[in-house]
DNA sequence: GCAATTGCTGATATCGTTGTCAAAGAACAT
DNA sequence: ATGTTCTTTGACAACGATATCAGCAATTGC
């Protein structure tokens, strides 16, 4: 039926260790015979039997992708960068919806790990940050990559954004329109990124001798739901900022139907700031000032990188920390008067 | 290191062949040694080797998701429905992108199957509408089944929303609150969703004696973009209508968008409606009424129904039509004067 | 010149399952 | 008692690859 390294031995007339040799890239194959199994198999149309392959060399050729994530558009672009490596490698992605409040979480993923044979995981925030499920799959020696961690650990492998410059350079930003009552939410605490951009803010706002003002800095979830909530809040405060940076523009995008339902008007009323360009920052009127992260370029090295330790052939990719970008659109304008 | 079938016939005292029987459901195993088999699974926690299992049988354990569809959401959704099922089953879930407009794509899918051995394969739209692809998959004799077909072909098994009867009756409904003016935007023509919409909507017009504007109705893609540029062309006609009816949200956002850029009151002024019930539609000031289709549970029953034809242990699942549900909100309202 | 090392190759065992086939015993018909 | 059928079971081959190890020739070291 289907072509065999059997079939390939027989028309190259070399043992099928030796095709293997060469589909292995092993050294030790001279050039002549190299080629001559090459030629075999590209004749042949000879692709090995990846469960042949597996069942042999204890490998899967399988990755995967742990997430606990609501925000499927950050998931989408996540997954479209790690499968572009995929497809190039011949590896496959498989999706774990993780719980990160479960308890025996490290002790499930293992045994994910072990019954399917899977040969690396990559990890995105808020799992990326967990040390202790770090620390178990360091004990049981899983291959990984994570996206966005909040510290730059040298034990792991890791791509990160530069969140703390960028929600500074952006409060910088605010700060030279003429700024200075600037509201800020927060993201889900137990999401790395949610301090680092809190502290860019904060950080930028103190060295320009601004004080950060408690009623209007609140807490939100990422959700857009959150976002709104926040945005009423400080919208009832007596005195209102000029400005609400939101950590994601999800609540960037509730902080304005908020503003909306309560007639302020934007942006000469209030301005408001998002994070991570997302779609809708665009698709909003007025459209969202935001920061832009590539993300899909940052889950595709993650993939190099956890491929690169995996798998032989690949050639070893580093840690790398990604640039993010301020996206200056409607909704942020100069303070009038 | 792992247990195997071996460890586990050692320990039942009985040949490897009878625990496979067990393992696999087969008929003629007395309920004794089943009996006393299952107990040394459970007690040696034993879990089959995916990959021998594969190598012997031929079957990988595997299904795709074929997809050419640019809405994330939309997709996230399809994924999630059918990881539930995965999940429940065991079976694993590989994500294909492909091209619909690639001539070769019945050969690359079937040769894709091929090589990894996947056991079947579900289609979204609009690759469940490709004619053509779907026989050659019949003639390779692949198993699938299909999310969304345009029409209720009998020969393969299929999911189906219904289209055209939810915008018939969302049409009836703004026609109800006194409007007349209506304009439509279509959806991508390559997917069937896109006329059966469209036929609803221009049913529902004429039955009421209410003539289509050719001018009022615009072709879009689906995508935001397009549900902007033809929002702008409606507006700039020398009569507007009272309402946009927008093939999905993501195209109705763009006409909202376009509308408050011309200044233009929405409901006052112009009704805006969607279809899907996407986040967006929520998100937006005023929200948009839309309708509501359940996507996850569709696809949910897409992999019920894929692998009850794949794995004899499943149960047989029947193609099934899913209902919608108008949701009404902001952004209509009654036609004032 | 001889031993030791290196480069290349192949025979064969092996991974953990399922498939084939035959044997043993029970049940039934003759 | 004998032959036939049915149920239950196990020995062993097979799936298609990689791993081990040994063999042989060519090169190197002394």
């Amino acid at each position: 039926m289907s072509v065999t390294i059997k079939d390939v031995s027989k028309d190259a007339n070399v043992s099928i260790k030796t095709v293997s040799r060469v589909i292995n890239n092993e050294v030790n194959v001279s050039e002549d015979t190299k080629h001559k199994v090459l030629q075999s198999i590209t004749k042949l149309g000879f692709k090995p039997n990846k469960n042949a392959q597996s069942l042999r060399s204890k490998r899967s050729y399988m990755i995967a992708l742990l997430y606990d994530n609501p925000n499927k558009h950050y998931l989408a672009d996540i997954q479209s960068g790690i499968l572009q490596v995929c497809k190039e490698t011949g590896y496959n992605l498989v999706l774990q919806e993780c719980d990160y409040q479960n308890k025996n979480l490290g002790t499930e993923i293992i045994e994910f790990i072990r019954d399917f044979q899977i040969d690396g995981l990559i990890l995105t925030p808020p799992l990326s940050d967990m040390d202790d499920l770090l620390a178990s799959l360091d004990n049981a020696k899983v291959q990984y990559s994570i996206i966005a961690p909040s510290d730059k650990r040298t034990s792991s492998s890791y791509v990160s954004s530069n969140d703390y410059d960028a929600t500074y350079a952006m409060t910088n930003k605010i700060i030279s329109k003429g700024h200075t009552d600037i509201g800020f939410i927060k993201g889900h605490h137990k999401h790395s990124a949610s301090s680092l951009r809190y502290k860019g803010f904060s950080d930028a706002l103190v060295e320009m001798n601004i004080p950060v003002k408690s009623e209007w800095v609140k807490e939100g979830d990422f959700s857009f739901d959150s976002g709104f909530n926040a945005g009423l809040e400080i919208l009832e405060s007596l005195l209102c900022p000029s400005v609400i940076f939101a950590s994601n523009d999800y609540m960037a995008a509730g902080v304005m139907k908020a503003a909306q339902m309560k007639g302020i008007k934007i942006p000469s009323d209030l301005c408001i700031i998002g994070f991570d360009d997302s779609p809708i920052a665009e698709q909003l009127w007025p459209s969202l000032s935001t920061i832009r992260q590539p993300v899909e370029e940052m889950a595709c090295h993650a993939a190099k990188i956890l491929l690169g330790t995996v798998d032989g052939l690949s050639e070893k990719t580093e840690s790398k920390e990604f640039k993010s970008e301020l996206i200056l659109r409607e909704s942020l304008i100069s303070l009038s008067g």
